[in-house]
Order: C-alpha cells, then structure tokens, then sequence
DNA sequence: ATCTATTCCTGGCTGC
DNA sequence: TGCAGCCAGGAATAGA
C-alpha cells in the first residue's frame, strides 16, 4: 500500500528515465482506472514531452509541455519501467526511450491527464515531509477527531497513510484514539518530530513491502521488518513487551501498545 | 463545517 | 481440491 515514502521512493526510481522524454504513443485498459476517453486521453499525450515528475503526499504529477498526468497509485498501483504489459496492466506509456507500465490488481489508482488540475485534486494540505510545527500544531486544533483519524486525512497532512500512522503515533507514545486537539503541545512536537522521523527512515529503506508494493525496477522496500506495531497484533511490544493490540479507527485496522500509548 | 459510514476492487487466506 | 466468505484499505461520496 503505497504511502507518501513508497510514492517517494517510486519517483525517484522513475524520474530520471522520463525527464525531458517524449511521449510517442499512450494506451488505457481500464475504464475505472483512467476515466477519460481513452482515445481522447491518448491523443493529448501524443507528442507531450516530459519536463519533471513531482509527487505531493501520494499524489505523483508528471508535468508536460502542455498539461499533466496525474498518477496516485491507490492501493495495489505500480509505475513500472521497461517491464512487459501483464494481465494487470491499465495504462501504457510509449516514450521514445522505453516503456511506463501502471499496473494495478485492484484498481483503486488513476492515470488522467488534464489541461489544468481540478479543485478537487488541489484539496490536499501540506506535504507530510514540508510542514512546519506551528504549522502542523495549528493544524491539529481544528479536529476534534481522534488523531489516527486526523493523521489519515489527506487534507490535514498529505502523504500519511495507515502503515506510518500507527508507526508514528507508536514513536510518540501518542493513544490513536487520543482527540487530535486535546493533544499537548509537547506531545505534538513529539509527533511532529516522528512525523518527519519516520517517513524519512522509511524512505531510506525504500519503503515497506507488505504485499505487492515495489518500485518502477520491480524492487521491494526493506521497512516493514522495522515495523514496530504495524502487521504486529498480539506479538510483544518491542518497549515493554505486552502485546500488541488491534482495534478499528476510520474503519481502518489500527495497531498500538496500550502500555506505552496513553490517552 | 466536520465527522462517520459506505462503496469500489480482487488476490489471498480461512474453514468446511 | 473446491469454494464460499471474509479481509486488506485510499479516497470519493453520501449521509448525519
């Protein structure tokens, strides 16, 4: 499940083969994935020469001479190079240096192009690597919700998602269901700190494999074996050693130790 | 406005 | 070996 250091992780690996290349031919396999005509799509990417791939939280961009492709790999989405079109593959990129495959099992991803990006797609909030802690804390007192909640709305902070929530909030031995604003400050400069801490150690391992996440060479990440709660219920807390719990927030699997994870 | 529940999607896993 | 039933979750969407 890629999250902002996976997406990272993708970017990197891709952008240097698809700067300032040109996009030959562009195909769609799949109605959900890219919405769009597809031959419309196709035709507007024909000839589109490649300036720079950016990502922003999970969001990936590649910007064009002449509008964008707006890539966000959803659950099971891979970008990858020069691999051959497979039984998943809904999108295929043509460039005049090699192959961009999206392959995506069940897609929750989008490829679309657009002349100029929608409002909806500009509701994201600061990226989870930018943000200030006056920032971040000030941003904190406008939910009442429970922070894992919070921590997974993309418009609050862009880029986390549920692998790294729990990550962090374990690192700041923050309870999730702990209210967002009732948090202190020092505890929110704890999590701000994790915040930027965690995604950053997971960058550097490349990410973390659970199941089908690899990067655009077809590698896997190293950091789900430095998970500490993360996939971990009912194993010893790697602090004090009792177990690992699991309970649901935002409909979303949700592991902490309650030792160590006060309200 | 903010928050919560529902929906999409399919491979993999469990249990009979 | 087969198969029904459930699970995983990012984010748009609808409803409270």
């Amino acid at each position: 499940m890629p999250e902002l250091p996976e997406v990272e992780t993708v970017v990197r690996s891709i952008a240097p083969h698809l700067a300032g290349r040109t996009i030959e031919r562009a195909e769609f396999y799949s109605k959900r994935v890219t919405r769009g005509s597809h031959a419309q799509t196709a035709k507007r990417l024909a000839g589109r020469i490649i300036q720079r791939v950016r990502r922003r939280g999970k969001q990936i961009f590649v910007d064009l001479d002449h509008g964008v492709l707006y890539i966000h790999l959803g659950m099971t989405g891979k970008l990858l190079w020069n691999a051959a079109p497979g039984k998943y593959t809904r999108a295929l990129l043509e460039l005049d240096n090699g192959t961009l495959v999206y392959d995506d099992v069940r897609q929750f991803g989008r490829v679309e192009f657009f002349e100029a990006l929608p409002k909806l797609l500009e509701r994201v909030g600061p990226d989870a690597l930018g943000i200030d802690f006056a920032d971040f804390y000030a941003r904190l007192q406008k939910h009442r919700g429970a922070i894992k909640a919070v921590l997974l709305n993309q418009s609050f902070v862009a880029g986390v998602g549920n692998i790294y929530a729990d990550e962090m909030l374990f690192a700041s031995g923050i309870h999730p269901r702990a209210q967002a604003r009732r948090i202190s400050k020092a505890r929110a400069q704890k999590l701000h700190n994790n915040l930027l801490a965690v995604l950053q150690a997971a960058i550097q391992h490349r990410g973390s494999s659970i199941s089908d996440y690899v990067d655009s060479a077809g590698e896997r990440g190293s950091f789900q074996n430095l998970h500490a709660v993360y996939g971990r219920a009912g194993k010893p807390c790697l602090e004090c050693g009792s177990p690992i719990r699991r309970i649901v927030i935002a409909q979303r699997g949700t592991h902490y130790c309650a030792r160590c994870q006060r309200a």
